[in-house]
DNA sequence: TCAATGACCTGCC
DNA sequence: GGGCAGGCCATTG
């Protein structure tokens, strides 16, 4: 809501930008890419704060590929119906596949 | 200013 | 291999 997103904020919603389509990545994969691996929270944090950014905060799981942050969705399976209007596909709140749409900023950029 | 919370992760038992 | 507890950084009350 202010300015401020040029820290922390700014890297992360770029990083998520950056994902490529149907494919999705964790908090702690962006933070540690950061160089934050104990700040995983605070990427979470960034995406709450996601609102009225062009941050495609659906492509964000957790580390267990469970959408952790669907409840701050409008919807119910809003999260999960974009990632599978992406190809990804989602069971329960799960990624499936998680392994093989995972996409690791640390290894792909 | 101090204290508590949070879309988590890593380490130890 | 599975489960539990601690910690980290930032924001809000």
């Amino acid at each position: 809501m202010k300015p401020e997103t040029l820290g922390f904020f700014e890297k992360v919603y770029d990083v998520v930008k950056l994902i490529p389509y149907g494919r999705v990545t964790s908090y702690g994969a962006i933070a540690k890419y950061l160089g934050a691996t104990r700040s995983a929270r605070i990427v979470g944090y960034a995406m709450n704060n996601s609102h009225g950014n062009d941050v495609p905060a659906h492509r964000v799981v957790n580390r267990n590929g469970l959408l952790t942050g669907k409840h701050h969705f409008e919807g119910t399976n809003l999260m999960q119906q974009l990632l599978e209007n992406e190809g990804v596909t989602v069971y329960d709140n799960q990624v499936q596949d998680f392994d093989t749409v995972f996409w690791d900023p640390s290894k792909e950029l």
